[in-house]
DNA sequence: TTACCGATCGCA
DNA sequence: GCGATCGGTAAA
């Protein structure tokens, strides 16, 4: 099993957010170990992206995206739920790749993180872990182990305003833990 | 300093 | 369909 290391990161958001499916994400938290098989993503890119936080130009809460790539970015919205980015693209260029959903591996007992809100809470994820590189040391990374065999599906975004969203949310067709409201259409 | 609102979820 | 609840952002 293969850790993705800084080049995985280092390109394009749709492309990083179409390989990541099938990866395994990996969280080691006070000693305990989560992991869980990514099953669907979106990309949120920079300036040319209205729907995405960078699309606005650059403002201390982006800052992290324009960033090195391989970095987390864990943002709070609607005062409840933390979502789990990655950020991706050069540095200096913004970029990241949203976990909508994973498929629960093992350390999860029986928990169901079908949903960004809820993902992030099961893997532990809150304010603290923003900005912290996946870089091995630092307990969040993402794992190859060569599992290829199945179908992506490409779809408009979910939560996006009509008019500003893009199909730049991918998942693997048919998989039980896709996020439910993200399989209507 | 204040007012507004969002990449959501769970319950009715 | 709606309310919970908080931090970033822009305007004053």
């Amino acid at each position: 099993m293969k850790v993705l290391g800084f080049n995985f990161f280092n390109r394009p958001a749709r492309t990083v957010a179409k390989e990541l499916l099938g990866k395994i994400f990996v969280r080691n938290f006070r000693g305990k170990i989560f992991t869980g098989r990514v099953v669907e993503t979106e990309a949120y890119l920079g300036s040319e992206d209205p729907a995405s936080h960078a699309g606005n130009g650059l403002t201390k809460r982006n800052s992290v995206m324009f960033g090195k790539p391989g970095v987390a970015y864990i943002y709070l919205c609607y005062g409840f739920h933390f979502m789990m980015n990655v950020v991706t693209d050069k540095e200096g260029l913004a970029g990241a790749v949203l976990l909508r959903g994973v498929e629960p591996l093992s350390g999860l007992k029986g928990k169901v993180p079908n949903g960004p809100g809820k993902l992030a809470k099961a893997f532990k994820l809150g304010k603290k872990e923003n900005r912290l590189s996946l870089v091995p040391k630092n307990g969040i990374y993402f794992a190859e182990d060569g599992y290829k065999d199945f179908k992506i599906v490409i779809t408009g975004r979910i939560g996006i305003k009509e008019g500003q969203n893009m199909p730049l949310r991918y998942y693997i067709e048919g998989n039980k833990y896709v996020s439910k409201t993200g399989r209507r259409k």
